[in-house]
Parts: structure tokens; C-alpha cells; sequence
DNA sequence: GATGAATGAGGCTTCATTCAT
DNA sequence: AATGAATGAAGCCTCATTCAT
């Protein structure tokens, strides 16, 4: 195996792991196994635990933006990006069962809340999405909430439904996903 | 102290440690500490911290429920018991705090999702909540969804905002709730 | 065992333990099995490693000033008490080798070093012997020279001894232990 | 690098390490980096660290004997030649801290130990020192005395004092060498 | 019933040493 | 000869649970 690809497995590892069976389920040790490398060889990759699993949160973000920001009609009507991003975060978990719940694990979890207090108190970039509320806005076509109550009014039922399908109390097809999407699109609205 | 007390106080300060800090960062003899009984005697009313939690949990629910179901309008108007079951819950999570945060942790751990397993699942009675949405539906109010969406539609961003809330990202007054909880109806309502 | 016991024993198997291979040659493991206990039970006695080391060092430093005031000739001649506590730590130290050894360990450690600043700085109160050089030196019967050097004409000379003879590269009996003083005697006195 | 010039890095880089933060704080592979080679490479020129520690403090050793020779006044008086040694010993550690500590550290390990054994029991040939001492008994110029106690009664305030300078407990200038020595002398004079 | 000291498995991390490149 | 990634044993400490008092 290479550097780069020992890396790699192990943040897989990491991934799955957490995905499964939550942080305090996933041993350094258990990790490792998972990743086919000795215990110790995580830590000339990643600092300690928290490292590892800030890395690998970092990596599926970016990830994530990407797909966000994939075909997205930069440009167009409010509505069209909105479902835009909706659908595409929809279709990006449900095709990532593991990154969604690592994803989630990782927002319910102290670093997760570290990590949205940046986000909120603008520390990181301004993302796309925020930019697409702010315009919303300006051009009265969404409602005059705070950015919050836009993020949970969108963020809030997708996350939600995703899980639910993962976990597989509900199917989520392509007609239920616009359905739902455009649920959230009249709670937005003006 | 006398039995039933004992109880009452080890539930008391697992709700609050497990707020405060986790399931995690709640060991048992803190938790005993807390309640003002040693560490033993917590057995004597719980098999296991697993049990002790999820008897907290099921506290709770209960309180929450009943919560909800004060003044309820039972009869009224679909949108009217939908603002009053909405805000209801709203109130009931910025005053309690504590009580938001160890639902939170619960639903966000295994014994969380085995919990809504069951729900869903049917293996409970059948709640306020659901009927709301069940009739709604079939008065023809609601939008034509599975059951599971009006749940994310309305929980995920009740959910998102009360956390936000007790993790001072943003402050929520009365105007605020009430005009979210009138955003989430505009994603249920036909 | 009593709650008293197992403090004790825990102590004096750190004692042991480390004046036999030194305090990285003494994992914890060690010295509870030594003491008879579980590892995880000296921390509820000691919070760390740490810890223990030095209270058991505080312990012995109380043991060995007890000794040196026994019989101590306050109000006497200089000469008879310097002799009486060099005679009275030779005795001390020959007789409790392991002590001796710990004591030594310590002092050639981190914690020894931040323990002599203490001392040296007048954190701790003045002892016996810097009031018996500060008076040595106000009669003119002492050498005039800073307090260090004092230690070290007399300490230094006895520590290294103790040392060789509890590794038995020499036997000290009372007629050299006493002809040593008296040297040492010569080196401090004008 | 030459392979002579790797050695003594390694060496060096050894020496600067335990001087700084002892053995145990001083990994092979921060003194890898520091002589700025692989880690791998030590144990080409050293089988282990016990013996890279061993080579290290063999190498002081003849360096600090080859200072205290310098200008030795062979042949002339005892007390002349005594002054000369202890005043060479006194300026080599105060200006070369680093040997110094690491020195002391050796000595207070097991390695140490070992090395004292052989040197006392005459495994090692007989040094400028003993000879000193011995010439001076016969002479009856000094105490009729074990050469062991000679030492301690010499090395033990000079190791004591230098350590304190080190530590800036205390400051010695030459004044203060010169007068500490002469007690030292005092103390083994008959 | 209540206590809380004791247990010991298990978690995270370090580091001397090896070995494929 | 040199490299440095990899190994895995071992260290410190935590904590759910038990049990003698």
C-alpha cells in the first residue's frame, strides 16, 4: 500500500466506523484493524483521535460542496437553485449512506458544535447557500427570516428523511424527494 | 431520602450530566454524586446505565407528551392544533434546556434509533401528533405525504432552532417561533 | 486490608519500586501489583503517577526531619549539631537503603528540581540546618559562603556515600561515618 | 556526511537531547532529527540506545579527562595538583552545561551504576585522580582515608554546586570556585 | 437497603526497533 | 549505506459494575 492510499484507508476506516457504531464506539485500535494497519500507524498520519475524525469530516465537506456546486445554475431564479442544492444534497446521501451518518454523528458531537459556531459567527467563507438566502431575500422572494431559520427550515426535514431512509423506516424515491424538497421550498417562500 | 425519591434524583442527574456533558461524559459515579447516593445503589434501581438512561428518556417522553397535549383544541381547526402543538413543543424545549439536550443525545445514539424504530413501526399507541397529520391529510389540508415527511417537516427544523437556541446561535422570541412554526405549516398545508 | 493499609502499601511499593529501577522502570501495573491491589486502585488514592511519586517523596522528607531533630542539641555548640545531623542522616540513610534510593531518584528528577527551587527560594519554611549555618556563619564559627555551598560541602559528600555503600562499593561503619563528618566538619568550619 | 561525521552527530545530537530533557524524554527519533538523520540509520553505528547512551557518556569521559590533564602539574605539590583538578572539572561543566547534565544522568541510572562498579572494583585503569589521592596519604599530607570517601568528599559538592549553577540557584564566579575548592581542600587535608 | 472501595478490561498514545525500498 | 514508514508491546488512566461491610 502507498503513503497517500494508508491515509486514505485509514480516514475509510474512520469513516465506516463512526458511521456505525458512533466515536465512542470506534477504538483507535478497531480503526486500525478495519484500515488493515497497526495501531500505531494511524499516528503518523493524524495527531491523536480528534484529528483524525476533524480530517475526515474536513474531507467529506469538501467533498459535499463539490457536489453541491455541481451543474448548479449559478445565475438562475432563486427556486430553480434552491431545489437545485436540495435534490443534490438528497441524491449525495442517499448514494453515501456511511458520509451521511459520519456527517451527522459529527454535528451532534462537540466538535460538530465548535465547527457551526464558525460557520454561524462567519469565521468560514460564505458558502453558496448562504449567498442564495441572502439574495432570496434582497429579492423578496423568500421570506425575512434570520439565516438560521432558513438553514433548519431546509437543512431540518433533509436530514431528517435521509436518516429515516437509511435507516430505512421510509423509501425515498425521486418523485418523494421533489415532493419533500418542494415542501421546503413553500416554507421558504414568501 | 425515600425510594421513590432516590429514583426520581439519580434520573434527575443523569438528565442533567447527560445535558451537560454526553452519554459520554457521564460516568456513573458522577452521576451518583450528583443525585447524592453512592455509585452501588444507582443498581439498585436500574440493570445497567443503558436501562437508567433509557427509563430517563422514557420520563421524559412523557412529560414532553403531556406538554403537548395541554389546552390542546382537540376538535379545532387542522392549522390551529398544528401552531398549538408546534409552539407547545418550541416553549417546552427553551425551558427546558437540559431536558432538549438529553432527548437530543438519545435520539442521536443506538438507543435513539431503536426508539423511532418502534415508533414507526407502529409498536406504540398511536399519538396525537400522527392523528393531526392523518386527518389533516384526509380533509385534504395537508399535502398528500407519507407520514414520516410531515415528521421532518416539522421536527427537523423545531429541532435545529431549539439547539441553535440553547447554544446562544441565535435568540428566539415569541414573534420568531411563531413565525417559523407558520413556515413549517406552509411546507405541511396543500 | 484497610482503607489506611492500602494508601500505605501502595506508597511503599512505589518506594520499593523505584528506588529498585528508577520511576520509568516502575509502571503503575507494577507497583499495584507490588501492593497487593488493582491497578485502578491507587488513583482513587493518588490522582496520578504523578502524585503518588511525590507524596510519597513528601512522606519520606517528614520521616527523615523527624529523625534529624530526634535528640538534637538545640541551644548547643555548632559543631556538636552539625555533627548530630550528618551523623543522624548517615544513620537514617543507612539504615532504609530503599528510602535512600528514592529519595536520590527524586532529587535527579523533574520534580526534584522544581521541589529545590521551592526550597531554595524560601517557599518552605527554613529548616533546621539553614539556621544552623546562617548562626554558624553570624558566630564566625562557619566559613563565610552562600547557603548552597554549605549544602553541597555536606550533602553532596554524604549522598554520594550513602550511595556507595548501599550499592556496596564500600562499608561505612560508625568510626568512618564519624571521621567523614568530622571532614566534612573541616570543610565548612573557618 | 562523512560516516565518522554521521557518528558524532548521532552522538551529539544524543548528548544535547538527554542533556535537555533526559533519557526518557529523549526519543530516538527526535535525536534522529536532530543529528539530522533517519532513525533507521542509528542502529547502524549504535546496536541499541542503551549503547548509543553508553558511546555517548564514554566520549565525555575521555574529553573531560583530557581537560582535567591539561596543564596538569605533574609532580608538584599535592595541594597545588588538587586545586588544579577540581578548578579544571569546575570550569569544564559550568561552561559546558550539556555535558554536564548528561553526565549527571548517567551516573544517576543503572548504567551508571555499572560503570561506577568497574571503576571502584579497578576494572579501569588507574586515573590521575586516584593517584592524587593515594600519593597524598602516602605523604601524609591528606586523612588517612577509603579512596571512595575521597571522592564523595571532592566530587559530591562539586557535581551539587555545579547542578545549582546550572539551574541558576546560585552563581559561581571564580572567586567563589576558588573558595569552594579550598574547603574541599580543607575537608581531605589532614 | 445502602455504601463506596475495589476491580480489571479497555481506551488512547508513545517509541525502540525493523525492514522494504 | 541510508531511509523513514510501519510495527506492536507497553504505559497511563477511566469507568461500569460488583460485593463485603
Amino acid at each position: 500500500m502507498e503513503r497517500g492510499d494508508k491515509r486514505e484507508a485509514v480516514m475509510r476506516a474512520a469513516l465506516e466506523l463512526v458511521g456505525e457504531h458512533g466515536f465512542h464506539g470506534s477504538p483507535m485500535a478497531m480503526i486500525a484493524g478495519r484500515a488493515g494497519v497497526a495501531a500505531g500507524t494511524i499516528y503518523r498520519y493524524f495527531e491523536s483521535k480528534d484529528v483524525l475524525i476533524r480530517e475526515t469530516y474536513g474531507c467529506l465537506e469538501e467533498q459535499l460542496m463539490v457536489s453541491v456546486k455541481a451543474e448548479y445554475p449559478q445565475g438562475g431564479p432563486i427556486r430553480e437553485r434552491y431545489l437545485h442544492v436540495c435534490q443534490g444534497l438528497f441524491n449525495y446521501f442517499l448514494a453515501s449512506p456511511l458520509e451521511f451518518r459520519f456527517i451527522e454523528q459529527f454535528h451532534n458531537s462537540p466538535y460538530g458544535v465548535a465547527c457551526r459556531r464558525d460557520k454561524i459567527l462567519g469565521k468560514k467563507e460564505k458558502d453558496i447557500i448562504t449567498e442564495l438566502f441572502e439574495e432570496g431575500m434582497e429579492q423578496q422572494i423568500l421570506k425575512e427570516l434570520p439565516l438560521p431559520v432558513f438553514f433548519a427550515l431546509t437543512f431540518g426535514p433533509l436530514v431528517n428523511l435521509c436518516r429515516d431512509h437509511i435507516l430505512q423506516f421510509i423509501v425515498l424515491d425521486q418523485p418523494l424527494i421533489i415532493r419533500t424538497v418542494e415542501a421546503c421550498w413553500d416554507a421558504v417562500k414568501r
